[in-house]
DNA sequence: TGGTTGCGACTC
DNA sequence: AGTCGCAACCAT
């Protein structure tokens, strides 16, 4: 058998090396090698050995190159399939990223083997008269066998690897890898009986004295084998009397490799539901198409607010376990609550694994490890989850379809919507999106019949959606109530809590107040590395900066005008805390946003407490918004549905609409009616009217028809490209360049019509952040021209073919961003 | 003429 | 990113 080639991706994060290098796969290493291992090559001018993975091995290869070989291959199978192979290739060029980046989220987590290089002598004898070479061989006689990378630290000496050759080739020196694995498959100790013997002669051999060792051996009699930890906790002994046992040769004590649970509670089982007639509908719709293994691959299931979509989607997956089919669900990482996990784990148990970003490297190791073995069929998890590592993919669900962290914000920027869409189409799966506020890309797809339609109009529980009462805050000033509270709402906060029910407040924005302001100049106190203003934080009595999380001494003057007319403006959730707890000082109340939350806990204890109706008054920021199912609450307050509606971003009204439609659904989700106060200033706006109607599709034809005007997605694709780096001037200077490149293909492609299809270059909305100037350009691009430019702007922005000076700045190239500030 | 330093090209 | 080679510069 003659040799073969391999095209391998390096792990070297320099984007000159973001390309596929070839290797030769000696004769010796053919047989045991695939795609989808990772293997250790000999690299630069150096040979430093590092890892790379195989993407293809081939027979032939045309170039006529100097191929290195292989040295050694890490996996006895394939990490990653073939399929999710393609998927890392398709993402590195749909949404513009380096190899490595696209096949982070794919790969096991946690880089969990790391090859290292050691370096010992063999023959201590030899004496060099070449100073360096000498150095080397004392170095290694004192210390023995050592890392490569530490005796070049620590020796300092030019061209070393050129000695270490020499050395290496006369025989005095020997270098050798080995792959050390970072994350340790966590081990426990546990005991069991040796096998053989009778109870009764195993007790004769204890002996009627040793109590504690007979009252081990009976439990380990009636259980089995058990970890010591369990044998000390429940018979109070301690290492020593189980040791005594061992000695005795009447137990064994051995190392099991555990996994680590990620699921750590009790979960009490969740009972199958009756579908009503509506679900019912949705759940024959979907199991005919993938019984008659339909071309119709795609659903969406537009459902109000309660009305029950999670039932359908567990028993969806029920029929999918049925057929020995693997399913991903994927929720939004603040809806991962401990509610939506109880649901899945409650009914499938042991079948599922839970990936989520509060688990440790460790913990998402395992329940990877769970679901490459094989050892479950499900798994739920934030977005990343899409990739998991299942042989035989059935169907994917992706609950809460429109939300933004579905797009990723980290290179590979991939929207995992798509992604599942690619992957379906690759495994011949299902995809299963469910909101009760689709996308407007979504929907539009289904309403051109790209994706089916399905609809659940009623709530579950047979109430109706809860009454949403608008406010015009504006007409509360004028009645001189200057406070942030409307007279309703103070009124059916009141009522609420006399009924013994609970309330949720919403405020989308954190701290105390927003920004801080001088009256008589207008000075605003802003982040010294942002271009953000700060939030005034009352407990700590600090600013602190949302971007970078600086903070700083509140001013009592002005600094630029001296004036003593320092005030605080805007209101955050802290200071509602405190407004509502003067208000209703018998009420109990907590409040929950990512500050509340940073301790480990602290969100599932928030939850705990309100669920056990401990709390009378939740308040929160968005996260309150999703999936939590509290049947007690009747009323919610939204205190101002407008903070989100001003932000300059041309998603703004679309994420209003669902911010709002989403928290008025956490109301009357029990036997009781439930209402919503909606406070506003702008009541007349589509987004804000629509909501309160809780009208989806009003809300939809007044937004597709600006888009089409003026020309954001679905209709025409976005591409921005942000340039940033510390020096205002030179990051000025490339963006301007860049533009007049790209802007020229532009003009090439759209004639007269260029300028509404590249924008910028303009500084950022937010102009600085961490002390970086950011400015951006963005393109609109249809489908047919969208390819070229991406080759166009990796070419100039990446490859950097047209030797721009991009020293110190940086470059972020976002495919239909979620937002463009 | 040897020795140091800095930039640019190259990495299968 | 890391490394080597080459050219330019300096001290004899």
């Amino acid at each position: 058998m003659k040799h073969k080639y391999a095209r391998i991706i390096i792990d070297n994060s320099a984007s000159k090396l973001d390309k596929l290098f070839t290797y030769i796969l000696g004769e010796e290493l053919l047989e045991i090698t695939q795609v989808g291992m990772r293997v250790v090559v000999p690299f630069g001018h150096g040979n430093k050995l590092i890892k790379g993975l195989i993407i293809e091995i081939v027979d032939e290869i045309k170039e006529n190159y100097k191929f290195k070989k292989i040295i050694d291959v890490l996996d006895d199978k394939p990490i990653i399939s073939k399929n999710l192979i393609e998927l890392g290739i398709w993402i590195k060029e749909e949404y513009i990223s380096t190899y490595l980046e696209a096949f982070q989220p794919i790969l096991p987590p946690g880089d969990y083997k790391q090859v290292n290089s050691f370096i010992e002598i063999i023959s201590k004898d030899y004496k060099s008269n070449i100073i360096e070479e000498e150095k080397i061989i004392q170095y290694l006689k004192k210390y023995g066998i050592v890392l490569l990378d530490n005796l070049k630290k620590d020796l300092n000496i030019l061209n070393i690897n050129k000695h270490i050759k020499n050395l290496e080739n006369l025989n005095i020196i020997e270098t050798t890898i080995d792959i050390k694995t970072s994350i340790t498959k966590k081990k426990q100790k546990c005991a069991a009986l040796c096998e053989g013997f009778s109870l009764s002669e195993i007790e004769s051999i204890v002996g009627e004295r040793a109590f504690k060792q007979l009252e081990i051996v009976r439990l380990l009699y009636g259980n089995g084998e058990m970890t010591l930890e369990d044998i000390m906790m429940s018979l109070d002994t301690s290492l020593s009397t189980i040791k005594a046992l061992e000695a005795k040769n009447v137990i064994y004590i051995l190392e099991k490799v555990i996994n680590r649970e990620a699921v750590k509670r009790e979960i009490a089982k969740y009972k199958k539901h009756k579908l009503n007639l509506e679900q019912n509908q949705v759940f024959q719709r979907i199991m005919k198409n993938v019984n008659s293994n339909s071309v119709h691959r795609e659903f969406l299931v537009h459902g109000i607010t309660g009305s029950g979509k999670t039932e359908v989607y567990l028993q969806i997956v029920e029929q999918m376990l049925y057929k020995d089919k693997d399913t991903i669900i994927l929720v939004p990482e603040i809806s991962l609550t401990p509610q939506t996990i109880d649901r899945f784990v409650g009914r499938f148990g042991s079948n599922v694994a839970v990936l989520h970003s509060k688990l440790s490297q460790g913990e998402r190791f395992d329940e990877w490890r769970k679901i490459k073995e094989g050892k479950v069929k499900i798994v739920v998890g934030a977005r990343s989850a899409v990739f998991a590592p299942f042989k035989d993919l059935g169907l994917i669900i992706i609950d809460e379809e429109h939300e933004s962290t579905y797009k990723s914000s980290q290179n590979p920027k991939y929207q995992t919507v798509e992604v599942a869409r690619k992957r379906i189409e690759m495994e011949d799966a299902f995809l299963i999106l469910g909101t009760a506020t689709p996308s407007l890309e979504t929907y539009n797809k289904a309403l051109k019949g790209e994706v089916e339609l399905l609809e659940l109009n009623k709530r579950a529980n047979q109430l109706n959606l809860p009454e949403v009462v608008l406010i015009d805050m504006r007409e509360e000033l004028k009645d001189g109530n200057k406070s942030i509270f409307s007279q309703t709402l103070y009124e059916e906060m009141s009522n609420t809590l006399n009924k013994g029910k609970q309330i949720i407040l919403f405020l989308n924005k954190r701290g105390f107040s927003s920004f801080i302001s001088c009256r008589n100049c207008g000075y605003v106190v802003k982040c010294k590395s942002c271009e953000i203003s700060m939030t005034y934080y009352k407990h700590i009595h600090k600013l602190r900066c949302h971007y970078c999380g600086e903070t700083e001494e509140v001013p009592h003057i002005c600094p630029e005008c001296n004036s003593k007319y320092i005030k605080y403006f805007g209101v955050g959730t802290e200071q509602i805390e405190e407004m509502v707890k003067e208000a209703f000082p018998n009420a109990k109340i907590s409040r929950m946003d990512s500050d509340s939350t940073t301790k480990k806990g602290s969100y599932e204890n928030i939850l705990q407490s309100m669920k056990k109706e401990e709390t009378d008054i939740l308040i929160g920021t968005q996260m309150i918004s999703k999936g939590l199912d509290f049947e007690n609450v009747s009323l919610v307050g939204i205190i101002a549905a407008d903070t989100t509606l001003n932000l300059p971003d041309y998603r703004a009204p679309e994420k209003s609409f669902q911010l709002i439609t989403q928290v008025s659904g956490r109301s009357g989700r029990g036997k009781e009616h439930g209402k919503v106060i909606l406070q506003t200033y702008n009541p007349d706006h589509y987004s804000i009217v629509h909501a309160k109607d809780q009208d989806y599709i009003g809300f939809f034809n007044s937004e597709i028809i600006l888009r089409k005007e003026f020309l954001y997605p679905p209709f025409i694709n976005l591409m921005n490209i942000l340039i940033y780096g510390k020096n205002k001037f030179n990051v000025g200077k490339l963006s301007k360049e860049i533009y007049n490149i790209i802007g020229r293909e532009i003009y090439y492609i759209y004639e007269n019509d260029y300028k509404n299809h590249i924008i910028g270059p303009n500084p950022a909305p937010i102009e600085k952040i961490k002390d970086n100037y950011r400015y951006q350009i963005i393109l609109k691009l249809s489908d047919e021209s969208i390819g070229n430019f991406k080759k166009l702007v990796k070419r100039v922005c990446i490859y950097n073919e047209y030797n721009l000076n991009i020293k110190d700045i940086k470059i972020s190239i976002d495919i239909n961003p979620v937002n463009i500030l």
